[in-house]
DNA sequence: AGCACGCCGACT
DNA sequence: GTCGGCGTGCTC
């Protein structure tokens, strides 16, 4: 009997699934979650089988070309998870499946066109674009669809070679390029001779005395150290020295052999792994909290449904040791864990506390990995060698068929909801999916829990955990760290091994006051005071600046004109390294100008702040302070986080000024002052969450300081001391300021007390963007009367960053119990959706 | 995506 | 008539 399959082909816009047989040959092999090759058109294109059908929905099936890789590529739970994302958030299955597949393995059908020179015309009498196909064609040879378009850009060269192709100028061929990666194959040496006898071998290695001889000696002695056959690179670089030719030499005389094996390629080879720590004591609270996670683990594994669980917890409270304990619990009950934290190339400390504690046992998976890296990550965790998956967003795709347990760390962040590249979807939003379709226990860890999900928490009784106190951590490392750097013993005795260590107090400084009293200084008179009596301990001190939309702008003193980026009308950014401006959105740069383009004044001046700015300013007041920069530009570079970091935790610096970035998980002892030079931007643009990010941005960078026993303040300057983000954030109240929040979104008629979705489009030209844009919102309209549907909608309106990278965009946002399904199979063109999006900018 | 079909205006 | 430049519909 015949076996029929449906098949999610890949191929972005394909809705649907579609029914093919399975030929005899591979009668067995195939199975749901099987990547395979299929015919379809007259094209090969790669596809994911999806489930068994008894009977095909047509009458004539095509049979499954080939089987790409004998283990399936997708968990049970994975296509439902993939089914979810596609439906929840409008997007083609194909789209959501390619999430989960490596790049590199998944692969688009392509066409390969080659030139029949025999039965070519005169070439004057073809048409231009015939004219340069032909051209390229003779000078390349073969070239497939994509490579073509890297040479003819800008011109659609399809159709003449399409007629050229029933002319018979051209043959094309379609084909299935073959993935760019696959298990990396080295040669690896062992030896061939128990060790015992190598010096009786002696003799043979060369000339007596010779350096040859020695060196050859070494290899095998190396050789024999060794448990595992190793690549030649290694063997000479542990040996000391040793050419190719030794090791033929030694493989002549039957002493070595030298095999092919596969070579995993891993990220945490690279990465500096503290020696294995001992699972501290847990606190009393830790405790309470603990027993609940445990519990719920228990559950999980007599198969029980559990609700999620939200861990609040101030920043230091001792979250990831929960984290761990939890890990160990599961892989105990022998399933796997996936970890998901934000911008991953930040925090190496949490990757590095979960290497040492399960060693060889995690994998990494973040976006800045080599392909090849990725793709053995990602098989070894399929082939259940890796029970641990730490990883940024894109790590929640990892096959794992035992999944117990998810956490999700600083579940707040906005890092985890995808909008550049479709399709748009909230990781947190699908890690609550997985977990509900893999049985497993999730865990939302955050200082400062999303307004919206913490909402829900309370309405559908999920389990909220607090950890209210702030732990002196690694207080024995803090300790000896704080040795090192000449501040010795200033810990109190007599005090458990984990002191708790109250928040850090936060001064409020209204820059409207000091602007009256004279002082037009970026910095305060309170903060700079602060900053020299920091420099006088020869302590550290943390200057943060929020980037967005502060940044610093050119303009004629005389004529008051701003040069603005030609694409996207923002303001361009001054940068004083490169003397040149730089927009911010779309990266488009030009030299300073010496006088104003308007008025040929030479009053043109860099205003507003900037992270040189700052860097400036603390230079000329304070001299002989060591500045450290950290933000985009410093760290354009891998690996050159963690170098900035570890130059200042090892006090090579006194002063850090940065962005966004510093903000996230650092441990520094010696930090006991932190100050934002503007704590109100980012809280007047006009956005539903505008507030809550201040909140968060504020309580995370307030939490950089005091971390150690030598105690900490900051400083929050400000010209709306009396927004109530900037007061709640000030006395760590993130209770009020959930209250707050709530109150303000119900009234407003924002999330949690409504749904959004929002529609975007970008088109390069302004009257047609407008015109799309009204026709939509008509179209719109009249599906919502269609369906007596109570979804409100409002716009269309130019986004507000309405002009970026040469592209106006318009929006249309709808409103209420479930807008998506409005627009659920709905011809929606060029328009992208975002389902529950974080922003309306 | 690629390819068919149909339609249009521009050019030989 | 032929070419390119569109939109539309289809692929198991």
């Amino acid at each position: 009997m015949t076996t029929y399959v449906q098949v999610a082909v890949n191929l972005a816009t394909l809705p649907e699934l579609y029914d093919y047989h399975v030929p005899a040959e591979l009668e067995g092999s195939i199975q749901p979650g099987s990547l395979v090759v299929v015919p379809f058109g007259r094209q090969v294109m790669q596809g994911v089988v999806w489930r068994y059908v008894s009977t095909p929905q047509v009458s004539e099936t095509r049979p499954i070309g080939a089987l790409l890789d004998p283990q399936p590529v997708l968990t049970a739970a994975q296509r439902q998870l993939a089914e979810w994302l596609a439906n929840h958030y409008l997007a083609p299955l194909p789209v959501c499946i390619a999430l989960m597949i490596p790049p590199g393995l998944s692969r688009q059908a392509d066409t390969l066109l080659s030139l029949r020179a025999e039965a070519l015309p005169p070439l004057e009498t073809l048409s231009p674009i015939q004219r340069r196909l032909v051209d390229l064609l003779k000078d390349r040879g073969a070239l497939r669809g994509a490579q073509i378009d890297a040479h003819i850009k800008g011109v659609d060269w399809r159709p003449a070679a399409r007629r050229m192709t029933a002319r018979g100028w051209l043959t094309a061929q379609p084909i299935l390029p073959a993935p760019t990666v696959g298990p990396r194959r080295e040669r690896l040496i062992t030896l061939a001779i128990p060790p015992a006898q190598i010096d009786a071998h002696r003799s043979q290695l060369g000339r007596a005395g010779s350096a040859a001889l020695e060196r050859r000696l070494t290899l095998l002695k190396v050789l024999a150290s060794q448990r595992e056959p190793i690549a030649p690179a290694w063997l000479f670089t542990e040996a000391g020295g040793g050419t190719t030719a030794d090791l033929k030499f030694l493989e002549e005389r039957g002493l070595i052999r030298s095999l092919v094996g596969e070579v995993i390629r891993d990220p945490l080879e690279r990465m500096d792994i503290p020696p294995l720590s001992e699972a501290p004591q847990l606190t009393r609270e830790q405790q309470i909290v603990w027993d609940e996670v445990q519990t719920a683990l228990r559950r999980v594994q007599d198969g029980q449904g559990v609700p999620p669980h939200i861990l609040y917890g101030i920043t230091g409270s001792g979250k990831t040791e929960i984290y761990l304990r939890a890990v160990e619990e599961t892989l105990k009950m022998g399933r796997q864990a996936l970890i998901l934290v934000p911008e991953i190339s930040l925090t190496p400390q949490m990757v590095q506390r979960f290497a040492a504690r399960f060693p060889g046992q995690v994998g990494v998976i973040h976006s800045k990995l080599s392909q090849g890296e990725r793709y053995d990550t990602w098989r070894r965790a399929r082939a259940g060698q890796l029970p641990i998956i730490v990883g940024a967003r894109s790590a929640l795709f990892t096959p794992l068929s035992a999944l117990g347990l998810i956490v999700v760390d600083e579940f707040h962040d906005e890092s985890f909801y995808q909008d550049e590249i479709p399709p748009a979807y909230h990781a947190v939003e699908a890690a609550l999916m997985l977990a509900r379709l893999s049985n497993s226990l999730i865990l939302l860890g955050s200082a400062t829990p999303d307004v919206s999900l913490m909402e829900r928490a309370r309405r559908s009784a999920w389990r909220i955990l607090h950890l209210p106190e702030r732990i002196l951590a690694h207080r024995q490392a803090v300790q000896k760290q704080l040795e090192r750097l000449g501040k010795p013993a200033l810990l109190k005795t007599g005090e458990g091994e984990s002191a708790h260590l109250d928040l850090p107090p936060v001064q409020v400084v209204d820059m409207r006051q000091e602007l009256k009293a004279g002082n037009r200084s970026i910095f305060s008179r309170a903060l700079e005071s602060a900053l020299e009596e920091v420099l006088e301990k020869q302590e550290q001190a943390i200057l943060f600046l929020n980037r967005r939309g502060s940044a610093t702008h050119v303009f004629c003193r005389e004529c008051g004109f701003t040069l603005r980026c030609p694409r996207c009308e923002v303001p361009l950014v001054y940068h004083a390294d490169a003397a040149a401006l730089i927009c911010h959105t779309c990266g488009y740069s030009r030299k300073m100008p010496v006088t104003c383009p308007q008025c040929s004044s030479r009053a043109i001046r860099q205003v507003g702040l900037g992270t040189e700015r700052v860097e400036a300013e603390v230079k000329a007041r304070f001299p002989h302070a060591r500045v450290l920069r950290w933000d985009a530009e410093t760290t354009r570079q891998k690996g050159t986080h963690e170098l900035l970091l570890r130059h200042f935790s090892h006090h090579e610096a006194d002063i850090l000024i940065g962005t966004q970035m510093i903000a996230k998980g650092l441990d520094l002892p010696l930090v006991t002052l932190v100050g934002v030079i503007l704590a109100d931007i980012g809280l007047t643009l006009p956005d539903y969450r505008a507030a809550e990010r201040g909140f968060q941005l504020l309580t995370q960078v307030a939490g950089r300081a005091g971390r150690s026993p030598l105690g900490g303040r900051v400083i929050l300057q400000t010209y709306i001391p009396e927004h109530y983000a900037i007061q709640t954030a000030s006395r760590h109240d993130y209770e009020a300021f959930l209250e707050r929040e709530l109150r303000e979104r119900r009234r407003l008629g924002y999330p949690p007390f409504v749904r959004l979705a929002r529609l975007e489009l970008r088109h390069a030209d302004p009257a047609h963007a407008r015109e799309e844009a009204r026709r939509m919102a008509n179209q719109i309209h009249a599906w919502i009367e269609q369906s007596g549907s109570t979804i409100e909608m409002s716009g269309p309106t130019p986004c507000f960053f309405a002009h970026r990278a040469g592209l106006y965009r318009w929006q249309i946002i709808l409103r209420g119990a479930e807008p998506g399904a409005l627009l659920r199979g709905k011809p929606l063109g060029d328009w992208q959706v975002q389902i529950d999006p974080p922003s309306l900018l």
